[in-house]
DNA sequence: CTTGGAATGTCAACAACACTGACATAAAGT
DNA sequence: ACTTTATGTCAGTGTTGTTGACATTCCAAG
């Protein structure tokens, strides 16, 4: 291998086009968030209530811990957020029936039509995002997100994708 | 195409899909903002800090007002973050030659190394999840950010592009 | 030349949301 | 009985966004 035949297929890996993939990240991220955060300021919410509304609804009756270890922050972080979305009637906090200690949350009729307003809005654009560029694009743009995730975070992500 | 050909394409469209892929955007970025947030929080800086040196960075001498558009922030947030990396001699701003209302910004050698220090473990983090899926997959995660990022962000991002 | 507006940047005050630390309560486990 | 776990709360602090007010500089119309 004295001529690297493997040379022309690591161009990608240089540091212009690693600086380049950096930058996108950081507009797509933005881009990303805009519609969602337009949507939130109406409301008088911000992004962790979003975060906390998302994963409400795609585990109904997760329990606090769970929302802590998902999200990565502070209980007193969470339990702002928690405190107004339960005092807005947005979610529901009933106490365990096996163990009491734990609150079980649930999204209200009101939460789950905001849920469908702002991921609505988030998935608009990823659909427009992945038509413009087809399927083989988008299992790339999945790959490369999945690697780049910590690995204790991908264990939250996708617990369930052994079932190859 | 009564049977519709494209149907089976269209599988990644589904709003599980564009879930799954809004949820692996959420986690790809904590993952990619995690080593450059260890890093600064050494010296007492923030996420913003890092914005401002990286496209600063990016392009010695450019304006208070350009970094504006291309962060989409205001002016005084900016400002503040501006203010304490001059202060600690990161970043160095002169007052325009043609016209004095402008300030350019430059980074110091100081500034120069935290830059560094800081793509460098962000590079690391991308290349390794470039090297894992290769670059097929990389240039289909290229292709999602982009159509993904507002249209007047993109301007920012690939102002040369063209040349094809 | 002067005056007034536009552009650029700075300072001050405030709000959202993250953090740490300390503490309270209730329930479960040993 | 003692310890641990799950949750909630209070107080304080830091980063980063916001708006409002203001200073400086440039430029163009009178």
């Amino acid at each position: 291998m004295s001529d690297s035949p493997r040379s022309e297929n690591m161009l990608f890996l240089t540091d212009e086009q690693l600086r380049k993939g950096i930058e996108a990240m950081f507009f797509a991220y933005r881009g990303f968030t805009a519609d969602p955060d337009r949507i939130l300021k109406k409301y008088g919410y911000g992004r962790a209530h979003h975060r906390a509304i998302h994963f409400v609804s795609r585990a109904p009756g997760t329990t606090v811990n769970n929302l802590l270890s998902i999200l990565g922050v502070t209980k007193q972080s969470l339990n702002r957020v928690l405190r107004s979305l339960i005092a807005d009637g947005l979610i529901e906090s009933r106490v365990g029936t096996r163990d009491k200690r734990e609150r079980h949350l649930y999204l209200t009729e009101t939460g789950k039509s905001l849920e469908a307003e702002l991921s609505d809005s988030q998935r608009e654009r990823m659909r427009d995002a992945y038509r413009k560029v087809g399927p083989t694009a988008v299992s790339g743009f999945r790959e490369v997100l999945e690697a780049m995730m910590d690995e204790d975070l991908r264990r939250h992500f996708a617990p369930a994708k052994d079932k190859k």
